[in-house]
Parts: structure tokens; sequence; C-alpha cells
DNA sequence: CTGAAAGCGCTTACAG
DNA sequence: CTGAAAGCGCTTACAG
């Protein structure tokens, strides 16, 4: 660490004009106590001069801080790299920073962060938790009452806010467009056997199935990583082991695009005698071959109401916490069997 | 903004010890001057009553910082998003935190940016600039002697270390790959003209032309967004105006996704009689039926160097300004004609 | 309308 | 081995 110059100070700029430190912070703040004359010369020095506020130190001073944190697995996980990209904008416009950190789903990880995050003084922490998080984790940040919601992974936290996807109707309503086309035999593959979302998924499921008297028959129930080679994987088993089950509702896109891959080897056609339903609806789902149906589960829309409800909490308006959950879509394509409009091959 | 109550300083802990708050500094610290017994007393109080170091307040007086700003276009784009994980990664191993934000490539926005993460004291900065960004944006970190290093889009400013992806050698390897499997008439289609990245991409593509002595058709070059869509509209565009062209360099992986669309659309087939290659190497590229060749111009790799880049500078390592291209690699898979190995539909 | 002074939470020379 | 004091760059009651 090397000492550098550093920029002016309000002190500088006091010198330069011949006030206080105090008049030039009422000058630059605008907070009254100074003729307009004086301001508007005290901000062209400063200008001049390439003053640029030092909020640390008025942080320090007042309390106040315009910094948030975000605590997320993965940065890189599109879900959640759309998620921070709206949680980003919105804060922005409200006139706050965001800083990130990526946990790699370590828990050690995670907790050193919420303190470095807390020891930089943010006023407010977004979380999404990683696996077998407890609510105990959140202690020190209850203990000086600093605002935080977490999103995307529910930790049972009653005293915390809860943004996040609706898994089980997302499962609902990627099942219930199976039965609906006469599918009631399809498997579940991919994801991570006992995670939240994976467990939301498969109710969901359920329950469409049972709607109409059906279940799934737990060998159609393949979980693997949650990523293309999962997907593939996870599909070849599904087709070795159940030869006559001619669906399969994958954990997300990337799991669909695996399984694509192993059916194409296996000499199954999508969307024409094999039907496939993703999670994400991915920007590249649309031009998958054929085109992927899957379920949108908005992440932006996530994290622009996950910062609306953390900026609320911050600025003191005081309710219950509450669980917000955005609705999901399902975009229907040509990936189920019946769906597609004409084939040209 | 509400006032909270705030969590133990360093002041409580003296007082709760009988010690003084410097001593109680350099117990916490370990800077010696201390004796063991003493510092392990303090710091067992410390931990109890949920201290956590004010490092906002440390470096207000220290000048030292732990904080580095990143100013991106957009994280959600997956370039980024995979550049600035490692980056984060690689920063928080050496004690630093990472604040991020977008620019949404809004010239005023990212001036505001350099200016607000200049006020939170980062220690350094890493910036990847909007479109004709010029040099004099970064006159204020200059001024200062901020350490900053620019990152993908290159503003030629001598001052600055530049990292980024080897655009040229990139455009090079994918025309090529075309070449060497005999096709010499190809497109060049999405991408904004002029940006850095397309021309540099272009003048690769001439070079591997020049060699055999060939050119590229000013018809053959489609500048779109870079996008699904952009990709559509340019190919479809290609295909009208050039029917004896059968194949396209595509600009990124995401206007190839759209140039399957559209040729599927015009009943060609991508990899038998149609050739497509594309830049960045999505994850889901490989699923694509036919796998997509593309060149991975390896963004992680980038946001490591560039981090390691940085911090070096922050650190005072002086040395001269250094451009840095991460070395791109051919992915060849299956969708330029003559490479698929077999064909079953 | 303006200045002198205290204080936010730390760290670190300076004395002892 | 330890304490009292100054100071980082601000803001804001308190006087005038």
């Amino acid at each position: 660490m090397v000492r550098r110059p550093k920029g002016p100070s309000i002190k500088d700029i006091a010198q330069a004009v011949g006030l206080s430190t105090a008049a030039v912070s009422y000058a630059l703040s605008g907070n009254g106590r100074v003729s307009i004359e004086t301001q508007e010369n005290v901000r062209r020095v400063a200008d001049a001069m390439g003053f640029i506020r030092n909020d640390t130190a008025a942080r320090l001073r007042t309390g106040e801080s315009n910094l948030l944190g975000v605590i997320v697995h993965d940065i890189s996980n599109p879900f959640f790299a759309e998620l921070l990209s709206d949680f980003e904008a919105f804060c922005y416009e409200a006139g706050y920073l965001t800083i990130v950190a990526n946990t790699k789903d370590d828990l050690v990880r995670q907790a050193t962060l919420i303190d470095a995050l807390v020891a930089q003084n943010v006023a407010g922490l977004l979380i999404s938790p990683g696996h077998t998080t407890s609510r105990d984790m959140m202690a020190g940040l209850r203990r000086r009452s600093k605002p935080y919601v977490i999103c995307v992974r529910d930790i049972n936290d009653p005293s915390a806010d809860f943004v996040g996807a609706d898994d089980e109707t997302a499962g609902y309503l990627a099942a219930r467009h199976l039965i609906d086309t006469g599918i009631v035999e399809f498997g579940f593959v991919g994801g991570h056997e006992g995670s939240k979302t994976w467990a939301g998924r498969l109710q969901g499921i359920r329950r469409a199935l049972g709607e109409v008297g059906k279940s799934i028959a737990p060998q159609h129930i393949i979980p693997t990583s949650p990523t293309n080679e999962g997907g593939e994987t996870a599909t070849k088993r599904l087709l070795e082991m159940n030869p006559t089950c001619c669906a399969a509702i994958c954990f997300n896109d990337y799991v669909a695009f695996g399984a694509y891959a192993a059916l194409h080897l296996a000499g199954r056609l999508v969307g024409v005698n094999y039907s496939i339903v993703g999670f994400d609806n991915l920007p590249q789902s649309s031009s998958l071959l054929p085109a992927l149906t899957t379920v949108d589960l908005f992440p932006r829309k996530i994290g622009r109401h996950a910062a609306a409800t953390l900026l609320e909490k911050v600025r003191g308006v005081g309710s219950e916490p509450r669980r917000y959950l955005v609705e999901p879509r399902l975009v229907a394509r040509h990936s189920v069997a019946g769906t597609l409009p004409h084939l040209r091959l």
C-alpha cells in the first residue's frame, strides 16, 4: 500500500476561497445559511480544484450510508446476474451504490462477507443464502438491527423479508402444460435433491398430477447437478430405465439443453416423439431447435422488488416482515409434442 | 433514513475491559505493544459484544482502502458476469471488496459513477468504458493518481493499463477455420458497426482472407445489434441478398443463435449446407444442434488478469502501463459444413 | 449571514 | 507494557 497524493478536501477549498470549512460544507450541501453568491463561488472553486466529497468521512459523522451489500453464491449464474443488474439499477436511481460478493456456497465465506460488509457500514444487505444456512447466521445483523432481505432461497427466518420465485407454482405450470397436451407420464430430471428450489418445483408437479388422479413414479425423478452435463446424464438414465416414458420436466434450461443432446444421440425427436419443458427462459432457449418451452421466473423483477423492499427498511418505513413471490409464467414454444406447428428438415 | 442502534465501538470495549481505546486498538490489530493475555482478553470481550471494526473509520485515519470499484455497461451480459465473478473472487482472496455499477452505456452515468466510487475512497477502479469514451474522462482519476485499469474496450489511453480479448486474432481464427475447410465466401453478421470489438474481429477476418488472396465483399458485412434478434435479421438479409454465399461468421454466440433460427426457417441445414462460427463459447453453445463452432475469449481469465494488474498498481508496484490480450481459442464443433461427424435425424 | 468547536470511530506517533 | 492526544474529512449544533 502506498501513500498517494490525495484529492483536495474542504479544508483546501476553504483556504482557497477564504472561508471556514463549515461555510464550505454548507455551501456545497446547499443547507441554507450561506448566500447564493457564496454558494456559487464555492462550487465553482471546488469544481475547478477537482473536489470530490469524501462520502466515507461524511458517513462517519452522520451515521448515514449510501452503500448497499449483495451476497450471492455466484454472480456469473445468469439468473443472479439479471437479478443483480436490476437490483443495482433500481438502487442507483435511489442514490445507493452496490457492493457484491460471491460466497461460492461456502458458509464460512458467507459469514466473513456479512461481517466485511457490515464493517463497510452498508445501509442494508441483500442475501441469497448458501445451502443449509440457518437463521442463526443472521443473528449479528439482527443484533445491530441492520436491515437485510433474503432472496431466492428461503431460510424460514420469520423476522426477515423474503423475495423469491414461486417454485411451487412454476412446477405446477410446467406439469399442467404437459397434462393439458395429454401427457401424464414424465420424468423430473436434474437439480440438487433436497434444495428448496428443487423440492418446490417437484411439489408443484405433484399437485398438478394429483389433480388428475396421477402421481410421479420415484424412478422418474433423477436429480443431478443443475447443468448441461447433468441434464445429459439424467436424461440418458431416464431413457434407459423408462423406455415408455416420453417426456421430461428439466430442472432448468441448462438441464434442458443437456436433455436435447441426450435425446439427439438416442435418435429421439424433441417436440415430435419426446417432450421437454425447462425453467428460466434463458435468452437462447428460444433459439433451440425446436424452441424450448419453459417457465419464466423473472429474476429481474425479483431484483427490483428486493431493492424496493430493502430500501423501505433502510429508510425506516416500519412494517411486518413480508414474503413476496414473483408469479412465474409458462412460455409455450415447440418442445412439447403436439405443439410444433410444422416440421421441416 | 432512520437512526438505528449502532454496534459497539472500541470505546465500548475499552470501557468493558478497563483499558484505553488505544490499547484496545493495539490488542485487536495485534500490532505489538500489548501483552498476549491482554490481547486475548480484549478479543474475547470484543467477540462477546459482537464487535465489528468500522473499516470506514479506519480508512479515514490511515488513508488505506480495501474497496475496489468496477464499472461496466451491463453486468447481466454473461461475458461481463463471468469476468466480474473471477475478478471479485481474486480480489476477495487478496482482502478486497468489490463495488459494481452498470452504466448502460450512458456516458453521463459513467462519469457520475466514477466520481461516486472515488467518493467511496476505493483503492482502484476497473472500467469497461462505454462507447465513445475518450481518455479525457479519466482525467479526474489521473489527477488524483487513483489507480485504474481499462478492460475489454480499448480507449487508447497511453497512461492506462489495458486487459482485454484479442479480437483481431479471434476474428482471424474464425475465418481461418472456414478457409481451412475450403470456404472463402462468407458473411460477417451482427454487432455494432464501428465498435472496437466489431472492427477488431473484422480486421482479423480480412487478414485471414488476405493470406489466401481473397477479401470479404461489402454486401456480406451486415451489422445489427449483437443479439439473438439481430442475428436472425442479419442472416435473413444475407440469405436474400447473397444466395450463393453459404457461410457466416457471427459477431457472437447470441447472434449465432439467431442465425440458426433464420436458417431453419429458410430450410438450410447448419453444418450440412451452411456454416456458422460464433464468438464467446457460451455454456449452451455446445448444446445447439449441431453444436456451435465458436471462438472462446476467456472472460474469466480477463477478470483475473485485470484484478492482478489493478492490485499491483494499488500496492504501488510501479511499472509502465501494459497491454495484455488474452489469447482466444477456436472451439471446433459441428456447425461448419464438413465437420459434422454423422447426421441422424 | 458566518465562524469556532465538537465529534463520528478509528490509528499511531509521542510520552511515560 | 500502557495512556493521553492528535488527526483523517466531514457535518452540525452552538454562538455571535
